[in-house]
DNA sequence: TCTGGGGTCCTAGGACCC
DNA sequence: TCTGGGGTCCTAGGACCC
């Protein structure tokens, strides 16, 4: 009565926008290639820097001044999301082919559940080898590979030999492996738990090892504590085995400059609610709850939402609710930076019985809506808005 | 010239009920 | 003449991830 070895992999795709961009562009290959926005772009950040450009201290997240600042030969382009999408749906296709369960985690990465597969593939680092080998042969791309017995392991051991690279963590060593790695490396520790740590003389994750669960608990909270105290003692964290109970859609817009009134902001809001409606039809979701989200010039941020009794069927009454939460929570006072809106708490069956109490009007416009995306899955290029938001251009 | 956009999950505090 | 103690639901804010 032996226990089955579980082994997955997470493949992690190295710079993926920079690399694509790259591949694209041989001209490219070699040079500091920096995906986001460009250097004029104001209020914009670094969204992929290749590994190029990464040695002048380029980094995601970075402000593109900042990053112009560091590397002026950089070469800065926009991304081109179609194109990832494209080559990601690609190479996920290639793990499919190497087991029935890939849970893909963003564009760029997936856990690949090779359990039991030794007699199809071969052991384990094979596998993972192959792979590579098969991703970077048929899209030009490298993939990083990391090997462990459970995914929090294969998770963090993807990143050990980046770019493309192969690391295994044997079962038995995860412990050790955890009392070697540096702190801000561990998934799950982010800028504040980490600033946290170090205020209460931790910086290892050997002194966290050395604390009591009652310790951490008490100086991090009931399930940070409980979580550091079993993650550098490679007890299951569940970090990756829950499955996600909700489910939202939301856009958010900063603007170039803080906007003060408030007939831009609605706007804004209207075209930020056209773009999550469509979203969720093209889902087929159903959701009773708005949210929406400003950011003041000072970066302070507040939100609002409510919930109502029955579901979201036209983008009117969405825009309706949303407007009336902005008129809520706005401080006339101040500049906004950034205005978002979000639907939450989606469902994708109909379990409000009530519909059919909608009238007859709330059908047509249902319709309408329905008949302008069918229209925009045919034309993609075209964009049918309310008039309004036309207003602006000429 | 500070700090994107799209998500998920957790938590503290208030409302409300027994 | 001083106010317990659960439980649950909701909201807003925050941490973290890619």
């Amino acid at each position: 009565m032996s226990e089955i070895q579980h082994w997955y992999l997470h493949a992690d795709l190295d710079a993926f926008f920079a690399s694509v961009e790259q591949l694209d562009h041989p001209e490219y290959k070699g040079k500091p290639v920096i995906v986001g926005g460009l250097p004029g772009d104001k209020r914009s950040v670094v969204s992929t820097a290749s590994y190029e450009a990464r040695v002048f201290g380029v980094h995601s997240a970075m402000p593109t001044y900042q990053a112009y600042k560091l590397c002026p030969q950089g070469i800065f382009v926009h991304g081109r999301m179609q194109r990832y999408a494209e080559l990601s749906y690609q190479i996920m296709s290639i793990f499919k082919e190497y087991s029935p369960d890939v849970e893909q985690m963003s564009i760029d990465e997936a856990f690949i559940d090779i359990t039991g597969t030794e007699k199809l593939f071969g052991p384990p680092e094979e596998t993972a080898m192959r792979i590579k080998q098969q991703v970077k042969q048929m899209t030009g791309l490298t993939v990083s590979i990391g090997l462990a017995a459970t995914k929090y392991h294969a998770k963090l051991a993807s990143d050990m030999k980046k770019p493309d690279g192969f690391y295994f963590i044997p079962p038995g060593t995860e412990q050790a492996f955890m009392l070697q790695l540096p702190l801000k490396k561990v998934f799950g520790i982010g800028t504040k738990t980490l600033e946290n740590l170090n205020y209460h003389g931790i910086h290892t994750t050997r002194d966290v090892y050395e604390k009591s669960l009652d310790t951490l608990q008490f100086l991090f909270g009931r399930n940070t504590g409980q979580f550091l105290y079993n993650t550098v003692r490679a007890l299951e964290t569940e970090t990756f085995s829950r499955e996600s109970k909700t489910h939202s859609l939301s856009a958010e817009t900063t603007f170039p400059c803080d906007v003060y009134d408030v007939y831009s902001l609605e706007t804004a809001l209207l075209d930020l609610c056209h773009g999550v409606f469509f979203r969720l039809l093209r889902e087929n979701g159903f959701s009773k709850t708005v949210m929406v989200k400003i950011r003041y010039e000072d970066f302070t941020t507040v939100s609002i939402q409510e919930k109502t009794s029955s579901n979201i069927l036209i983008i009117d009454t969405f825009y309706e609710i949303a407007k009336r939460l902005l008129e809520k929570k706005y401080d006339v006072k101040r500049g906004v930076r950034l205005l978002g809106v979000g639907l939450e708490n989606i469902l994708h069956e109909e379990k409000d019985v009530q519909q059919e109490l909608f009238e007859d009007e709330n059908k047509k416009k249902q319709a309408v809506e329905k008949a302008i995306l069918s229209l925009e899955k045919k034309h993609p290029d075209i964009k049918i808005k309310k008039a309004r938001l036309f207003e602006k251009q000429k």
